[in-house]
DNA sequence: TTGACTACCTGAGGCTGCCTCCGGTTCACT
DNA sequence: AGTGAACCGGAGGCAGCCTCAGGTAGTCAA
């Protein structure tokens, strides 16, 4: 839906850049040929083992899917996380650019839910994404962190858009607003893509329960 | 706060039923003397070692901290399900009881949130809760699926009260509700007690987030 | 009290997955 | 072609899961 398949120009089109200015921590893009091959091979056969298995699918599978040693595996991803962080930043990417380009709409709240949603839908990408991005989003140090925090800044950019324009209630805080997309993000990535209440939820949630 | 430590007479009184009643999958406590030690042990560890580390804590370390072999755990607990329900069932019970309690009141919304706070506490007692207990909510053959099944009748029970005195929307389904509750418990769980947002959150989520 | 029945206990062992380390390979650049 | 660094492979140590065969000891009846 948002790239997250076949994205291979895509992703030699904005790692560079992103390695470039985000950290040192990130698993680089290797120069070498072979490097490269491997590494497209191992994120490639990560997202297929994710979205089967979810986030705790088993490391050495998805080794032997890219037809790669083990130890190769650990050289282009130390850990788990970086490897997460790589198979689902495009997403993350997407999300931060979506907001850009509906900030300054004449209608913020229908422009705050629309992300919402999209936001609610990448959250749930595998079982146990969320609790990386919450994770990622206050732990710095943390893979996904640059990313998540970037992220997080543009849903509260849209957030005081729509409350500017008094649509939604000043008090409500971004973590509060995000902690909510969490919850549900976890619901839909709990029960499967097959019963996805996600967009009813946030209707409830944005209209509230009680009765007028 | 619910009764789940220290607990030994309250087991005492109410597994023996709940042992006859519910089904042959629970574990059942044990007759000989050395077993019903055991099986207390083992149950006592496991709540200090889930509060400690979640639901994935390591059971040799439960069946270490308890002073017993792991097969002895195994004995009594098949699976890492029934040990979980074993040791979080009085929570369940006490949500149940709540509900009967409260029914009928005048205030059918202020019981219907009084509740709602006191499931999404009981959801969040340790990491990894909720997703066991969602799981067994709509799984049959799950352990704790019986008491999970129960418990839903309860909070639909309230929730048709207060829809029926106008004060929740009316098309709002109780397994809507239920997932509400699941993700706002998910989040104190993931989040941790020290930010524990869940009732203001709850608040947010009956008080609806649009302004009036 | 004794003996037998069997519920109960033990812990070695096979399995999976994680992660590290180092000897060997091969790419890229001169 | 030669060299150095980047890269690869996979054995191996560790932790946790779960099972099973053999041993132990409560319980009950005589």
């Amino acid at each position: 839906m948002t790239g997250s398949t076949d994205s291979t120009t895509r992703d030699a089109a904005t790692d560079d850049d992103a390695a470039k200015e985000v950290a040192p921590l990130i698993a680089q893009r290797p120069k070498r040929a072979d490097g490269r091959r491997n590494y497209d091979a191992i994120l490639a056969a990560a997202r297929t083992a994710f979205a089967e298995h979810g986030a705790g699918a088993s490391l050495e599978d998805i080794a032997a899917k890219a037809g790669v040693a083990i130890g190769t595996l650990y050289r282009h991803f130390p850990t788990r996380a970086t490897l997460v962080e790589a198979s689902t930043r495009n997403g993350l990417e997407d999300l931060v650019a979506h907001a850009k380009h509906v900030s300054g709409t004449e209608e913020p709240l229908a422009a705050l839910v629309a992300w919402m949603r999209q936001a609610v839908l990448h959250f749930s990408t595998f079982r146990g994404l969320v609790g990386i991005l919450v994770r990622s989003m206050y732990d710095e140090g943390t893979p996904s962190h640059a990313m998540c925090a970037q992220m997080h800044g543009s849903g509260a950019d849209l957030l005081t858009a729509a409350q500017d324009a008094g649509a939604i209630r000043a008090d409500l805080t971004p973590v509060e607003l995000f902690d909510l997309l969490h919850g549900i993000a976890w619901v839909r990535e709990t029960t499967g893509p097959e019963r996805d209440d996600s967009d009813r939820l946030i209707d409830l949630l944005v209209g509230g329960l009680t009765a007028r």
